[in-house]
RNA sequence: CGGGGUGUAGCGCAGCCCGGUUAGCGCACCUGGUUUGGGACCAGGGGGUCGCAGGUUCGAAUCCUGCCACCCCGACCA
């Protein structure tokens, strides 16, 4: 096995598993389509968690947790919402096994027939509406600000680790209000609160928009989402926010008695991100040597690897650098001393590179002497000597610039790869060459399915902040009011 | 589900076409020693139902049939 993993610009998907695979995040699982998210990667996710989970308690969400298991029956009260899901579902239809006639195994216990399959939820807004039915009465349940961290099954054709898998952990909020507005209110505040997080936390730039119809969520009046791009020029999905008007109370029946009397259905919103932000995380920022991450969301913002020869120098470096580890772990940085003996240290280099530690420190009897220490910063690949006694500052400064230099860099990479196409010839030829390119269009599905027939390329999103510009469709040619965000997409 | 590819030690592979000792190699692992400021070296050692199930044969990793899994390209999708 080759050390050096494969170049990013020569077969980037190769890289990506390979990536995935050496800096310990996840692997593929024996069980079809799922993977096998490793300590190291799960660490990461419970950063990502931690901080969502704090966001939504500041907008006043509380957490709940509903059943894995689906009645088939239930699915089908909305029309749209079964016609999206259906094609993907797990279904339970026994609950019993029994040793094979031949004793060579279990089969399944024909007799175990279960009366009404269930299904494994591919997402919870049906068995959480059914449920929401029975805890709104009044306008003064509302609103109902609910989030479920779970985990979801959809069987896809093709999988890949964090990007789509048929089992994916993630969160999804599911809330209830009186009017239409409040609602509306509540998925694009969910909205700005994903793009908060992608942008402030993982440092990762999104395109804030809503989707056509043909891209919308199944039962949902409007899909808010963020858009990413990565580093090959294709387009991630980070997140969704919908405003699902009144589709799901009228299907699971959810009125409430208005202060005037009235019964009315309530308004819903349903918003959700998952382990695919572990894949945007990746490749968002790492590079030939690894895994570059955010310090904001590192499990290990800063290692230190000593040098030295034999047990005594060890003692005496680890003696002496730990009070600096005292103080980097008071002022809430998580701090790991590598004083593994049986390694050297160019081989831990490599390995913490390959990790995305963001700062590395090397301390060693030239160090001791001299009382500096050697600094090293993940993403430019940069090292000084530092003064010893300066370290904590020094890295105090030197995570909040890395983490918003790889902001700054992803950034460029989006607008230098953020084209407007005036023609179908030029938009072919944009789109060819990968990333985000900003086209007139005519506003029908019709367009928009021929567009992606012909050319791969999807209308992510239209912009929020697209500026009102009178154009022509390049398709078409019919009138068009603003561009949309064209591109390849994951 | 269509087209292509792969399956041999933990990982990466050779061997298969043309059947024949004890199935190899690199990395990793274990032991001992020397090393340690960018992926150390020497010596010794352990580890295999050759994806699974049948078949052909005196003899199968190798040939035949069926199945399974994974990867890539499509269709589907967060």
């Amino acid at each position: 096995m080759s050390k050096a993993i494969p170049k990013r610009s020569q077969d980037y998907s190769l890289w990506y598993n390979e990536l995935v695979k050496r800096a310990d995040l996840a692997e593929n699982s024996a069980v079809r389509g799922c993977m096998v998210i490793k300590p190291y990667g799960f660490a990461i996710w419970e950063k990502m968690q931690a901080v969502l989970d704090g966001m939504f308690k500041e907008t006043g969400h509380s957490n709940a947790y509903f059943p894995l298991f689906i009645p088939k029956s239930y699915l089908s009260k909305e029309a749209d919402h079964v016609e999206g899901f259906a094609k993907e579902c797990a279904v339970v239809t026994h609950y019993r096994l029994k040793n094979s006639e031949d004793n060579k195994g279990v089969v399944v216990d024909p007799e175990a027939k279960l009366e009404e399959e269930l299904i494994v939820r591919p997402t919870s807004e049906t068995v959480i509406w059914s449920t929401y039915k029975n805890w709104i009465q009044s306008y003064r349940d509302l609103p109902l600000l609910v989030n479920q961290w779970a985990n979801v099954v959809r069987w896809e054709m093709r999988t890949r680790v964090f990007l789509r898998t048929a089992e994916f952990l993630w969160q999804e909020g599911h809330t209830a209000h009186t009017t239409q507005g409040e609602a509306i209110a509540e998925t694009k505040q969910m909205l700005e609160v994903y793009a908060n997080f992608a942008e402030n936390y993982m440092a990762m730039p999104v395109v804030k928009g809503v989707k056509t119809e043909s891209e919308r969520f199944a039962g949902a009046v409007d899909t808010y989402c963020i858009e990413a791009l990565m580093q090959d020029g294709k387009a991630l999905q980070a997140g969704t926010s919908h405003f699902l008007g009144q589709n799901f109370a009228k299907a699971f029946d959810v009125k409430f008695a208005a202060q005037n009397g009235e019964l009315e259905y309530v308004w819903g919103t349903s918003w959700g991100v998952s382990t695919r932000l572990m894949g945007a995380l990746i490749m968002a920022h790492s590079d030939d040597q690894g895994l570059v991450l955010p310090p904001m969301l590192a499990p290990i913002q800063v290692v230190i690897v000593p040098i030295f020869k034999g047990e005594e120098q060890l003692k005496e470096i680890v003696d002496h650098v730990q009070p600096y580890i005292d103080e980097l772990k008071k002022a809430g940085i998580s701090v790991k001393l590598d004083d593994r003996d049986t390694l050297r240290p160019g081989f831990k280099f490599a390995e913490w590179e390959l990790k995305g530690v963001p700062v590395r420190l090397a301390f060693g009897p030239r160090d001791l002497q001299n009382k500096t220490v050697e600094v090293a910063r993940r993403d430019t690949s940069e090292k000084q000597v530092v003064d010893v006694d300066k370290v904590v500052e020094h890295i105090k400064a030197l995570l909040e610039d890395i983490q918003q230099s790889i902001y700054k860099k992803a950034l460029q990479f989006r607008e230098e790869n953020t084209r407007k196409a005036e023609s179908y010839e030029e938009f072919k030829k944009l789109i060819e060459e990968g990333g985000f390119v900003l086209a007139h269009w005519d506003g029908t599905s019709e367009t928009e399915d021929k567009i992606k027939n012909e050319t791969k390329a999807t209308i992510r999103c239209i912009p929020l902040n697209a500026e009102k510009e009178e154009g022509k469709c390049i398709y078409t040619g019919n009138p068009s009011s603003c561009r949309v965000l064209f591109a390849k997409a994951y």
